[in-house]
DNA sequence: GACGAATATTCGTTCATGCGAATATATTGC
DNA sequence: GCAATATATTCGCATGAACGAATATTCGTC
């Protein structure tokens, strides 16, 4: 994944949001929804953004359809997400979108599934 | 500097160059585009875009525009030229583009300046 | 003043991007 | 099978970006 690749993923508010989250584990779409309080569709839109370039990579749970960073990062990648993380420690859009995350519970189970 | 508007002025390839040079030190309009070896307009018109986004300052030294990074980048913008710098490392474009600015001279002097 | 060199800006064109609205698709439970 | 839920995709619109071509501006020298 190339430098320009990385920072055409980033530079939006919204997908930086989302990389933002994912640094802290996989999401399913509607957790991210709920976090960032944005239509659906416009989440969909822009997950298939950073998928299509790569960023991304998503499996199915039944309905839900869970996102992650790739596993295995090139260098550059796994080396801008660490300063990404590094930066998000300070960002307040972040933080509150961590406090929504705690807030809604981010095991990604359907709600009602816990016994 | 927000994070977006930093990714924003480093997601085109030749913006990227530019910067990329920059952490190296000050450099000319007449340097960058010897190693970039793009019409000069095009590095006009992208070393504007990054002036305008403050992630460069210019000082006017006769009829030469000299070009630089800022003395005092806030906590993000530093951390990810730093980012930046380590992943410049193992770029091929950007060592090509480094021994090229070894091969033009990168005092920024004009040419027959020396004594 | 004119001229050359260096650099910036404007304009028009093309294309990518971001969005909302609407709709399509996949899965599960009944 | 249908309904509900979750999610993806398509379409059209508006805007910004990237570019080249042309030109304007600034500075130093004569």
């Amino acid at each position: 994944m190339s430098l320009v690749r990385i920072y055409e993923c980033l530079c939006d508010e919204t997908r930086l949001r989302i990389v933002q989250l994912l640094t802290r584990g996989p999401l399913c779409v509607c957790h991210l929804q709920a976090v960032l309080e944005v239509p659906q569709a416009r989440v969909s839109q822009h997950l298939a953004y950073l998928r299509d370039r790569g960023m991304v990579g998503c499996r199915r749970r039944g309905t839900w359809m869970i996102y992650s960073l790739p596993e295995k990062p090139g260098a550059e990648l796994a080396s801008h997400l660490a300063c990404l993380q590094d930066c998000s420690v300070s960002d307040k859009r972040f933080r509150a979108d961590l406090r929504k995350l705690k807030a809604i519970g981010s095991d990604c189970a359907p709600a009602g599934a816990t016994t």
